[in-house]
DNA sequence: CCATATCTTGAACGATCGTTCAAGATATGG
DNA sequence: CCATATCTTGAACGATCGTTCAAGATATGG
């Protein structure tokens, strides 16, 4: 006889917290400027979401499905070279759409590193997480070769992005991203380059 | 006849105001926190760096400062390859004494994305004030396959510290820096690579 | 020693913070 | 329509924030 629950109604708030929170940042996150972009009460916040930590928490969540989503549509199966996923990878995240979402997983990236304690296993995730689809890609997926250039790869594209979020370059950008992909593809095709490094893996 | 100025105070409160924000953060910095762990009030802080944003904005210089000044005690003079700079480089500043410092700096770095006048000038810096002397160590330092080359190495190299910080891997960090050096290395030694995206480029 | 500018302190200011709570609005099964 | 669980609100709580201010401690030139 009671009014029934609303799922929608917790998930189209957080929807929206997420929206706000790419635009305004975590760091300084109030609840009540929050509350009032989103039309509603603080009150409401914690009804629905408990305390602003367990809020955040949530946001971060979402945001990391909203990544992975968007990584689900690329289309990254087949085999592709290092260098060919690296091409893909930066032309989907390089997008200005997506800058938002990017500078929100270096907020939260830098203060967990602050804080773990705060993002249990964020940081863990944002790199492993990454990593291993990385070396999947890769022959020999679990020899620390496949490891090394999957690191390089990561690393370097995450380095692209905080360069790109400050300055907009995207000439200069694109073209270090052009030519780092193009030593990428030599570093692979020229294993006796990495087998310098790595004489014990396979090829 | 009055008590004269004693600028050390000022600048032995900064030197302590450093360590205390590399070691606690910058987000959630709070003046009486601070003040008590310097062993004095939070007046005082005001009577010698004015507001909190001036205090910020003083920490984060000295912070700067203090990169600058462990820059110049590394030789980076002479012919040196790409490879041969990126490798001085990472050896220093991946030690883990210089960690706090990094973690600083990403800090700011994220939230200048946010925000960026509350840190005039500090992401422009960020980048220029690196690519600069990158660039000037290699040939053609005005065209743009030194550019590239340059922003191929800065942000691999804020890659690979953000990784750090987060994993302290350092044994799967140092093995893709070695790779990564390695792949710099032929790019250099191989301008056919580099002279198939900038053909315009003077060798 | 004394005048005086510098340094330091503790208390207090209003503002904002996350959170709680009582009260009411809302919507549906019976 | 009615009982009732769900949803929402506005006010209020104590805590903490940056900042101000009056008062006093400190140290030196004269």
């Amino acid at each position: 006889m009671p009014r029934p629950p609303d799922d929608d109604l917790r998930a189209a708030l957080l929807d929206r917290a997420v929206d706000y929170v790419c635009k305004h940042g975590l760091s300084e996150l109030s609840l009540r400027p929050l509350a009032k972009a989103l039309r509603t009460s603080a009150a409401l916040l914690h009804y629905h979401f408990g305390s602003k930590d367990d809020l955040i928490a949530a946001i971060i969540e979402a945001g990391r499905a909203r990544q992975v989503a968007a990584m689900q549509q690329l289309e990254l199966q087949g085999d592709l070279s290092t260098a060919e996923v690296g091409r893909i990878l930066w032309r989907a995240w390089s997008d200005a759409r997506w800058e938002p979402l990017i500078m929100l997983f270096f907020e939260v990236y830098a203060l967990a590193l602050r804080d773990r304690s705060r993002f249990p296993g964020f940081l863990e995730s944002a790199i492993e997480a990454w990593l291993r689809p990385l070396q999947a890609t890769l022959p020999d997926p679990d020899g620390p070769r496949a490891r090394a250039l999957a690191t390089v790869t990561l690393d370097g594209f995450r380095g692209f992005l905080l360069d790109l979020c400050a300055t907009h370059d995207r000439v200069r950008i694109d073209a270090a991203v052009e030519l780092w992909l193009a030593m990428l593809e030599h570093a692979e095709t020229a294993p006796e380059m990495t087998r310098r490094f790595f004489p014990d893996a396979a090829s």
